[in-house]
DNA sequence: TTGTAGGCGTTATCAG
DNA sequence: CTGATAACGCCTACAA
């Protein structure tokens, strides 16, 4: 691998002017801007990272970590979260935190080690005050899909109430008056915020609340199937079901369909996140879409915009939900 | 940030002797070693690794090169690398392929430049020659999913003429003798290699072959969808379909669906890949599993044995496809 | 077993 | 505008 004193050498010139056209910046006279410029080529000179990291101290990387490299949510966000990054010359350093406390934290001091310029989180069990803290600690932390006060201009996410919400008035616009929710763990703030949604929506729609109809879920299928079957086990007359994510609407899909029950005919079902399986479901899932991938691109710009304070910061931080409609919910005969 | 001189200075000793205690081998006094290890506790010391690198020329990280990140396959695939490749201290760089040539080529230089250590390749529109010639230039490469004969111990693939052959015997085995295949696009060497399994199963059990009942799809849901859409229209009477992918297998329900036609009842489907969503269509997909995380977690192996050579050879190259029965293949009442 | 010192390849400072 | 040269932080002969 050739070096750049051996393309100095080489276009007879000081290893600094090399450095220097090709770094930019300074002016550099044409002549030699050329001859240093056709030793690049000749040698298929590429600069080594190593030394130029050592000597601007950037490693041109940018860390991610998040919860599950194979979920369907954070591979869209880190593919968003790629394009980006690897557009402006830089790379990703990836990282997974397995939703365990102590491993994300692992996670966070792995990519540390490894002196990314920037770091971008998707975290689940860790608390915000060690997001805050961390991110004091002189790298540019972006936290994705949650929001912090703290660290407002450093989030991106999306407004999972007005997501809650939606979809329940997807439901009461339909006709139903009793609606019954499958939440998430109630540890996650996305998931209460969309039980606050759901409550909303209720309330704005006049339908009073019974905590009756709602059953706690985990985000996965086992959750969805078994909060299902005790709500179906309950007997409470509820004609349709907002499930906290996609996931648990495919559990209670199953459930539903276990207790000789159609959807939509029998029971509206509709879901949250829009992932690749909502379209396959059947029958295909009503849901609220999250845009994961455009969420990872502004996330990985506002990371960038930490670096270079050029960018200013016109980068979207919060994220609309949109509704999804497929053919999960029926219309309620009045 | 600490570096090791102070760490140095701190422990009464000299740099060389910090650097020993700190990489193992060899022996230093335990007096010295406890004094160093208290001095880097107290400073919170931590290598600065691009220095180490350059020293070295050692990155310590591992370029994954995969057609898309966000999709289900390869994720699967990238979680497995992850794994291992973290267990060993090293960390993981990743970049997409986009599944273009020019970009495949592209997202390798991109990588090279930031001198992995080792490169896990997926990809999809380079040819076996390129790849032959980039992994002869100096930097461990290992293929994922491709199988070719110059590079054969470097290679980690799944046999798929197997995979076809077990999808379409079981199939045979229920009783069908008229099976229509939607194959997937005929670049790839995956499909033709299933398309190839169809017609020995067919052969091995006296079925003579049909080019009619053979579409080409493109292994995503339009192109399954369209397959069994001119399938339908030609109206052989197959009892039965094997197509190519999960996704196709999607896209081929939606056709029989829109036919007026039951699945399994009127025709059973069989896919291939077993992607999340197959558990979750309706019927419940029977599908041939692919080990995606297994074979990025061997394909990380041999990517690290190449640079240690202390692990011997004995990573699984070869994985094979095992049939995952679920419901949406019905027995043929003969 | 330990310390000294040279080298890894760049960038950046500072005279010319 | 250009060229020496000193960092950058670590590893590793080599010598003691």
């Amino acid at each position: 691998m050739a070096t750049i004193k051996e393309v100095s050498q080489l276009a007879k010139v000081s290893v600094a002017t090399v450095s220097r056209v090709l770094n930019g910046r300074v002016p550099v006279t044409e002549a030699k801007r050329e001859s240093v410029l056709a030793a690049v080529a000749q040698l298929g000179y590429q600069p080594n990272v190593f030394a130029r990291s050592l000597a601007t101290n950037r490693s041109g990387g940018i860390g991610v970590i998040v919860n599950e490299l194979s979920s369907p949510y954070y591979s869209g966000v880190i593919q968003g979260i790629e394009s980006v990054v690897e557009a402006q010359g830089m790379h990703l350093l990836v990282s997974s935190g397995h939703a365990g406390r102590h491993l994300e934290a692992q996670a966070v001091e792995f990519l540390r080690q490894r002196r990314p310029d920037a770091l971008i989180v998707q975290l689940e069990a860790t608390s915000d005050a060690d997001l805050i803290a961390w991110s004091g600690h002189g790298l540019p932390t972006v936290v994705l899909g949650r929001y912090i006060d703290a660290l407002a201009d450093r989030c991106i996410h999306l407004d999972n109430l007005k997501g809650g919400y939606l979809a329940t008035r997807h439901l009461i616009d339909r006709g139903h008056r009793c609606i019954a929710h499958i939440a998430g763990k109630p540890a996650l703030k996305d998931a209460r915020d969309r039980l606050a949604g759901y409550r909303r929506a209720l309330h704005d729609a006049g339908i009073s609340y019974d905590e009756a109809l709602v059953v706690e879920g985990d985000f996965m299928e086992e959750g969805g199937q078994a909060g299902m079957q005790r709500l179906l086990a309950r007997d409470l007359g509820f004609t349709s079901v907002f499930a906290a994510n996609d996931q648990s609407a495919a559990g209670a899909l199953l459930a539903i369909r276990a207790h000789g029950l159609r959807v939509p005919d029998d029971i509206s079902l509709i879901g949250y996140d829009d992932v690749l399986l909502a379209r396959y479901l059947f029958p295909a899932l009503t849901t609220v879409r999250q845009p994961f991938v455009e969420m990872g691109q502004a996330a990985a710009m506002l990371a960038l915009s930490a670096l270079s304070a050029g960018d200013s910061k016109e980068v979207r931080r919060q994220f609309d939900p949109v509704l999804i409609e497929r053919t999960s919910v029926a219309a309620l005969q009045s």
